[in-house]
DNA sequence: CGTGAAAGTTAGAACTA
DNA sequence: TAGTTCTAACTTTCACG
């Protein structure tokens, strides 16, 4: 990827509305020109949508927890991020390397919803849980990209 | 929160470059009432800003690691995410309740990455850490809001 | 990659319930 | 207070050089 499609990458990742006139302007570029680069970055995959970025205490869901999954039976076929996706509240699902299998990021409302989901979350995936309350999040979502150079 | 906004931000939060125009279509409301209501709703904070969704595999940082964080010396005063705010390739830092104190979620393009950002964050803030590898990722980032109704 | 024009979108003033 | 319509300025999109 040049620098110029990483600048705009990079520019998008912090305001997904820039006009394509403004990513000309700080980029050098006309108005058409970012706009061919960002379709192409669209199309090849690399800008995967635009989001809203709902701050979760406004919105009613203050808990945020992760969860650490292990299946309670390890013989069976793990299908269990399908087992999962039903529950809205879980924002993200990670299989990973080590003691457990999956850690999920869940968002709720109050520590009553929060005992519920785990119940849920059990029940529809036949696993155990190991749960770790979010105190606070000093900063979350960062632009993955920020740096240029120390990629590779 | 109203009904309707909590359409519009679940709208916007799926995809954020949604037109007033649609957005007027999808709740009934006129192109101006829309644009009114999401203006209230970034004046309150609700809506936070926009975001373009980068695919790290494709933006050249495939390799995904969540850091748990222990400082050395609990005595000292916790100003550990200053600390560590200036390493840009953690996306997200969370203070929780558990053994440990922090868990961030990192991005790197590959395991030699990963030793020197460890080696980074225990230097930066005199803390020992216990790493996860992810391996992949079902899903991440769905809609927070993604219920009006089910969760609780 | 740039220009320019048509179609569509945003922002805000004036007005109404 | 929350909604509508109207309109000017701006943005997006696309054919062409």
């Amino acid at each position: 990827m040049e620098e110029l499609d990483r600048r705009i990458v990079q520019l998008l990742a912090r305001d997904g509305r820039l006009s394509y006139t403004d990513l000309g302007k700080a980029t050098g570029l006309s108005t058409s020109a970012v706009h061919q680069r960002v379709r192409r970055l669209e199309e090849r995959g690399v800008l995967r949508g635009y989001r809203a970025v709902v701050d979760h205490e406004a919105a009613g869901m203050p808990l945020t927890a992760l969860i650490s999954v292990t299946p309670v039976d390890p013989a069976a076929p793990d299908d269990i991020p399908d087992r999962l996706r039903h529950l809205t509240e879980i924002d993200s699902c990670f299989s990973v390397a080590g003691e457990e299998s999956y850690v999920l990021e869940v968002r709720v409302g109050t520590p009553g919803d929060l005992e519920l989901l785990l119940a849920r979350v059990r029940a529809a995936a036949n696993v155990t849980t190991r749960t770790t309350v979010v105190l606070s999040t000093p900063w979350e979502d960062r632009s993955p990209l920020a740096a240029g150079e120390s990629a590779d």
